[in-house]
DNA sequence: CTTTTTGTCTACCTTGAACATACAAAAGAG
DNA sequence: CTCTTTTGTATGTTCAAGGTAGACAAAAAG
């Protein structure tokens, strides 16, 4: 996302980037994102997200797509929608894992490195990618403790 | 997969599943699935895979789900398909990856990240489970280079 | 009070996943 | 060699769901 909007948006994250050739559907990439910017604490509570309009221009994608992002997302209780507001968002304090929840990361982690080891990305290069990711779940960490 | 037949399949390694509930088509959980124990090495050249049929029947989806996501894998050079033969795995050699390959995988697994963090996954759980799948790609690296 | 902003609702269209069924080629039985 | 079985392929149908357009409603802005 987002062009940079002198006062609503501070510093322009990550960007929203979708893949139309893609099997998962628009609304769900674009949830995606939005979910790990909010889980990486890129946004901090109270804060308005742009408009679905706003976002939908910029990604060249009709509004109702996006709002349907933005709706899973306020029924994961990350969002706060107000029509004529905008999407506030919200604190939200992440629920007990389940066991499956994790033997399904297993599952999925496992798929998604196959695919990239079939690209021809090397062991060495995924480590390290994963190195990279546990770093930032380290340094959230502090940074929630630290609240 | 595959009830356990006594002269096709020797051992059968890691069971498919399918989620029906998944926006994920289902011939491709099933390509990703297979293809990952194509990667992890868990089928030797030569060797015969189940018939779509009973792959079929296993899953209780129509064999033509299970021949897409063949079809799939055999574009990719994993597999040779013919009829009345089935389907033989190929030896395979990864290609190099492209720059934007490993761009987009970084892009998947923070997202990915982000969902089960959602999902009430600890840091800890996570780095944990990188750590397992590090470990196999190593002994992956290991018996590759035995050859 | 009127206009603008912003999310929501309704209706529609299109795509493609999944299926049922028939077909064709290779292998196997005799 | 012929007939049957096995196995992937091709064709046509159905239906859910993703995406869109456009109207609507509530809050804010002026």
């Amino acid at each position: 996302m987002f062009k940079v909007d002198k006062k609503q948006m501070p510093a322009a994250k990550r960007l929203i980037k979708i893949d139309l050739s893609s099997t998962v559907p628009v609304y769900q990439q674009i949830a995606d994102q939005i979910r790990a910017m909010l889980v990486e604490g890129q946004f901090k509570a109270g804060e308005r997200l742009p408009t679905v309009r706003q976002i939908a221009v910029d990604l060249g994608v009709n509004h109702n797509t996006v709002a349907e992002a933005y709706r899973n997302l306020a029924e994961e209780g990350w969002l706060s929608l107000e029509r004529g507001r905008g999407a506030v968002v919200m604190s939200r304090s992440t629920p007990a894992a389940t066991p499956k929840a994790r033997i399904a990361f297993a599952n999925r982690l496992r798929d998604l490195v196959a695919q990239v080891r079939a690209a021809g990305l090397s062991p060495r290069a995924i480590r390290t990618e994963f190195e990279e990711v546990s770093e930032s779940l380290l340094m959230q960490k502090k940074r929630d403790s630290r609240r």
